[in-house]
DNA sequence: CAGGATCCGCTCTGATACTG
DNA sequence: CAGTATCAGAGCGGATCCTG
């Protein structure tokens, strides 16, 4: 991005999030931030379909409450889709959406980012535990 | 991204989120997904150099002790550095680190394309509110 | 199996008051 | 000016028990 363009992305940035959208802030906006969301949208991502208490399976200490809340959270925004099959006992399926997919590109360049810049975090909290 | 450079992207930050890095979660997790750290950032990098009250005025609806947590932990984390000029009264100002200029570089993307696709996230929760 | 309901400790946040 | 201190309320997140 030249720095022209990311001077208008955050003006529709700043347009969408100030004001009159708060409920968009606490949504899409903690998808970004929220651990479990993002471990839920990269399993569903890579191992694609998948039913509840296997999604429970691949995500390590998620209780059945956070996995039940995040999922929900998920689909209202239209990342996930919720498919469920009538039988017994029940069966039920979450999967990526194509917004879900298009989320998890635009993420993965942030995400590797902070993973290869681990170690500058570090040095930089070092530096500030030594200073106060 | 190809899609073997995002399998290997999924594979470092799934090492870095995982187990023993959990104070790298609730930390710079919370950046990205922090309202005031976005807007500090943001504010940080159009505006440059900026004083804590300036700060303040500047985003809107945040309150002071907030203000001081989020610049705490941004300057924590090596986002953001803050100077102390040894006045009466006392003048403190805050600018982006190269760290955090590469955050913000990092970040712009993602929300403007969460900016971008504000409209159909809409409809996405229309939608669920309906089939309930 | 896929959750809903409940209890409970804890943190996060805002509002207000005070200080070097 | 740039914070710190304190109180109070809301919500998070885990553990446990229950059900169609």
């Amino acid at each position: 991005m030249t720095d022209d363009e990311i001077l208008n992305a955050w003006n529709a940035i700043c347009k969408v999030i100030n004001k009159d959208n708060d409920d968009l802030k606490s949504d899409i906006l903690n998808h970004v931030g929220n651990k479990w969301s993002l471990f839920v949208i990269h399993t569903l991502g890579v191992d694609g379909r998948m039913r509840f208490s296997n999604l429970q399976k691949n995500i390590t200490g998620i209780s059945q409450k956070m996995l039940t809340k995040c999922v929900r959270e998920l689909e209202r925004d239209g990342l996930i889709s919720r498919t469920v099959y009538p039988e017994v006992p029940p069966r039920v399926e979450y999967e990526l959406t194509s917004l879900g997919r298009g989320f998890l590109v635009q993420v993965t360049p942030l995400w590797y980012w902070i993973a290869n810049s681990v170690e500058q975090f570090k040095e930089a909290r070092g530096n500030y535990e030594k200073s106060k």
